[in-house]
DNA sequence: GTCTATAAGATGATAGAC
DNA sequence: GTCTATCATCTTATAGAC
C-alpha cells in the first residue's frame, strides 16, 4: 500500500501543509517522496493533478473523521465544541493551511480551482445540516438559512488560518472574541418568547427600511 | 508624477489584483508598466520589495480614503454600512484579493510577511477604535474585547474574498447571512436591562465550566 | 536612468534506456 | 514502473554600454 502513488500523495499534502505551497514543485516534492521527479507525470500527468488527488483524500478523510461527532450534535454550545476541536486538530494537522493555499492558487490554475471548489462543498455539506439541525428550535432560525451560515463559517476559518500565519498572537484573540460572541446566541436561546419577538420586530424595521439587494 | 517608480508600483498593485498573483513575476510586472525588467531591481532591490511597496502605498491610500467615514460612525448598524460599502469597494478596486495573495505568500516570503503584517495591522488600527466606541454603551462590551473582535472581522473579509475565488454564490450566501446575524447585536441593544441580566447570568454559568484555555 | 545581454538556476514535461 | 538525460521555458538578478 506505500506505494510510489500513495509517497507522492503524502509528500504532495505535506508540502502544502507547511510553509511552502509556492514551492510545492515537482522536484521537490518528488524528493520528499524519495522517488524520481519524472513519476510524477507518469502517475498524474501533471503536478497540478497530483496537489488535487492529495487534497481530494485529504479532505475526505477528515470529513469522514469528524462525521459520528457531527451528527451527535444538537445543540449550538455543542457545535461550537466541536468546532473549536476541529479547528485546533486541523490546524496543527495543516489542512486548513492546505486549503488556504489551495484558494489561493485557484484564480491561476483551474484544476486547483476544482480541487478547491470539491473541498469547500464537501466540508459545507457536513456542516449544513448539523448548522440546520441546531437552529430549528432556536429563534434565530427566522434570520439566518444553514447554507448561507455554514459557507460562512468555512469562509472565516480559512481567513483566520492564513490570519495567524501573520499575526499569530491576533489570530488567538480573534478566535476567542468569536467564541464569546457565541455565548450571545446561546442567551437569545434561553430568553424565549421576550426575545423571540423583540427580534421580529426588529426584523420587521429592518427589512422595511433596508430592502436587501437583487 | 507618472514616473517608473509609480508605474511600477501600479503594474504590481494591479498584478496581485487580478487573477495572477503567482505570475507576480519582473517580467510580467514590467511588461504591464510597459518599462524594461532590469528597472525593478535598479529601483527596489528585489521583486518582492516592489510586491512590499505597492502593497503598502494600497493600504495607506484605502484606509485614509475611510478614516473620517469611521469617524462619524457611532451606531453598530452604522459599522455594518459602513463595512458593507467598504467590502464592495475594496473587492471590486481588487484590494481584498491583493491582501489574500499577500498573507497566502507570507509563508515563503518574509518581506511580503512583513507586508501583509503592516497591512493587517494598519486596517486593525483603523477598526478597533470604531469597534470599542460603538460598543462601549452595549451590554456585548462585557463579553468582547474590540482589538479581537477587529482582528475577527479583518480576517472573515479575507477568507471570504479567497472564497468567492471559489464559490461566487456560497460566498455572497455567507455574506448575507453574517448580515443577517448582524441584526441579532442590535436587537440586544434595544433590549435593555432584561438582555444584560440575562447575559450576565449565562456569561459567569459559561465561565465557570469551561474555563479559556491558557 | 534606461537599455541590452546574459548569467545561473528552477520549472514542467518528455524521450528513451532498462 | 522506474530511471537518466534532456528540452524549452521561465525565473531572479547582474554587468556594462549608452
Amino acid at each position: 500500500m506505500t506505494d510510489t502513488r500513495t509517497k507522492l500523495l503524502d509528500a504532495a499534502a505535506d508540502a502544502l501543509r507547511e510553509h511552502e505551497a509556492a514551492q510545492a514543485s515537482a522536484r521537490t516534492i518528488a524528493g520528499r517522496a524519495g522517488v524520481n521527479q519524472a513519476l510524477i507525470f507518469y502517475h498524474f500527468g501533471t503536478v497540478s493533478e497530483l496537489i488535487e488527488a492529495a487534497c481530494h483524500r485529504a479532505v475526505d478523510e477528515a470529513a469522514d473523521h469528524y462525521r459520528e461527532q457531527f451528527d451527535r450534535v444538537t445543540s449550538l454550545p455543542g457545535l461550537l465544541d466541536v468546532g473549536r476541536e476541529l479547528h485546533q486538530r486541523e490546524r496543527s494537522v495543516g489542512n486548513v493551511a492546505m486549503m488556504a493555499h489551495l484558494m489561493s492558487g485557484a484564480g491561476n490554475d483551474p484544476i486547483l480551482a476544482s480541487a478547491a471548489r470539491y473541498a469547500m462543498s464537501r466540508w459545507n455539506a457536513e456542516i449544513e445540516p448539523v448548522v440546520a439541525r441546531v437552529l430549528r428550535d432556536s429563534p434565530l432560525a427566522e434570520i439566518t438559512d444553514s447554507a448561507g451560515l455554514a459557507c460562512a463559517v468555512s469562509a472565516s476559518f480559512i481567513g483566520l488560518e492564513l490570519y495567524e500565519g501573520v499575526d499569530p498572537e491576533g489570530a488567538a484573540n480573534a478566535l476567542d472574541s468569536l467564541e464569546r460572541l457565541g455565548v450571545l446566541v446561546d442567551v437569545f436561546d434561553d430568553l424565549g418568547p421576550i426575545a423571540r419577538r423583540a427580534l421580529r420586530s426588529k426584523l420587521k424595521a429592518v427589512r422595511a427600511t433596508e430592502p436587501r439587494r437583487a
